[in-house]
DNA sequence: ATAATCAATGTACTTCCGTTGCATACTTAA
DNA sequence: TTAAGTATGCAACGGAAGTACATTGATTAT
């Protein structure tokens, strides 16, 4: 579990002990997590704290936010030096109709797009609906 | 305007007022429209009707849903003749950070993804963000 | 050790958007 | 002309995101 307070601190995040059970709750999970998920996790937390948690975690580079269409943010956890902002690191996420699951496709980068003339882009966005791997199974 | 009244038809929808005043707003308009920004131009329309009116066009083909990561929903006309569920007619959106609006990139495509075994995609949705064509010019 | 300072958490409240139930007006068909 | 079906209006609800302010906890300097 000193990793994890290592990884924290690497960057530049205390880590107290809500941060460490937040971290470690997201760690042992696969999918992606809401608010409202974590929320029902640590009851006992409140609400706030959970969401500044989060939002913490993303600035300093910990998790990413993903939007996966059903307008709730979920967040996963960054793989260990990746850099989300950057184009290379940018991968696809699944989200499940059926158990309304969302998962990081690590492997699956996003392909590049050319675009008109005059649009710069700076961030990309891919999700693929469907069932899951263990819905299909 | 004749031909408004014979689109909504041909897709099962019936050519109230309210319903062609909108549909004229959204084809005039080059971008994705939210609910809010329909209420504003039609203050004197009740907010449920306009919301369902964006709902039926959506279920009759008439317009596609856009999740631009916004985490709230924009919509747009369907080209004469395109099936949106259909992965051929899948195109990209982008969305401006400047100026906050969003516009189909009808042209582009979303490339077809290879998803690991035992995932079945059923609808895509690419989004990609940055600086439009007016802001960047 | 104490006080001062800054960061983290808690409480309460607000806003925005999407959605639904039910009543009323309107349109179409018998 | 009546009845049935559809569209619109009115009112309220619920979820999720966000913020202001108070309080607690941890760090640092004196
Ligand atoms: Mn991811
Ligand atoms: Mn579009
Ligand atoms: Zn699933
Ligand atoms: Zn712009």
């Amino acid at each position: 579990m000193k990793e994890i307070e290592k990884r924290l601190n690497d960057n530049g995040v205390r880590p107290t002990a809500m941060r460490i059970l937040i971290y470690k709750y997201m760690a042992e999970k696969e999918i992606a997590v809401a608010l409202t998920n974590i929320e029902n996790v640590f009851a006992k937390a409140d609400r706030t704290t959970l969401y500044r948690t989060l939002k913490t975690f993303e600035q300093k580079g910990i998790v990413h936010q993903i939007d996966d269409g059903t307008h709730i943010s979920k967040f996963a956890l960054c793989e260990p030096g990746c850099n989300c902002e950057l184009e290379q690191d940018l991968h696809l996420h699944f989200h499940c109709t059926n158990c309304d699951e969302t998962v990081c496709l690590t492997e699956q980068k996003i392909p590049h797009i050319n675009l008109p003339d005059g649009y710069v882009a700076e961030d990309a966005n891919l999700v693929l609906k469907g069932i899951c791997e263990k819905c299909s199974g």
